[in-house]
DNA sequence: TATGTATTTTAGCATTTGCTTAAATAAAAG
DNA sequence: CTTTTATTTAAGCAAATGCTAAAATACATA
């Protein structure tokens, strides 16, 4: 089989894939989702506490990994917890692998 | 160990996921690098062909993709060659296997 | 009900991105 | 030498990104 037609075919993963990781290529994002995988669920105090950074800027992260189905929330009381949505953020699973195994990246 | 000094300490490898993410993050750049990933080597008036896209813009993302070390070329006559450099590359190696098993990701 | 706590949303702004078009390089061929 | 072929680079621009600061929402508690 051709390129082209190779190309195509692997059209809707490869948008996928590039989705997923257009989210995960911002060092603030990638932490957040790093932690999620590591702590279960978070909120977005706890993350701004743990990244030191305004309150406002991760609730932004937040909102647009929700939106695009990385993540979900579930509200208790006055507290929002952000949870990983395995159903696209599997694809991420081995790359935290990578990152646990510091030598592999050095 | 608290979730501050976690990310501290894996901080590098972090970084260096996230950029190699940033940069696989768009499709086309993603199809550039899945491409030479399949084929081994290609020149940018191939890509330029298979991806249905203008010379120069696809000459921008392999600078980018250059310049972030992703990649490397080699100049024969008046055609530059680029390929994978999997020094950096192997981090998306899991992914690749993703997108071929089109199962997975439907 | 008034106040505090947790969070989101909006507006504004500087920076980055990705494309198009046109001009510049470089090497091969006539 | 001039032209062709392969490629990069520069300029320009619209759109997207990511932050700050301020206002809005939502729930809990005094």
């Amino acid at each position: 089989m051709d390129c082209r037609a190779s190309i195509e075919e692997l059209d809707s993963s490869l948008s996928l894939v590039a989705e997923v990781l257009n989210l995960a290529g911002n060092k603030v994002r990638l932490q957040i989702l790093f932690l999620l995988q590591k702590e279960g669920r978070l909120c977005v105090c706890d993350l701004s506490d743990i990244l030191q950074m305004n309150v406002s800027a991760i609730s932004q992260h937040l909102r647009k990994l929700k939106d695009r189905d990385l993540i979900y929330a579930t509200k208790e009381a006055q507290t929002i917890f952000y949870a990983l949505n395995k159903d696209k953020s599997f694809i991420l699973g081995p790359l935290f692998e990578l990152v646990k195994d510091k030598n592999v990246l050095v």
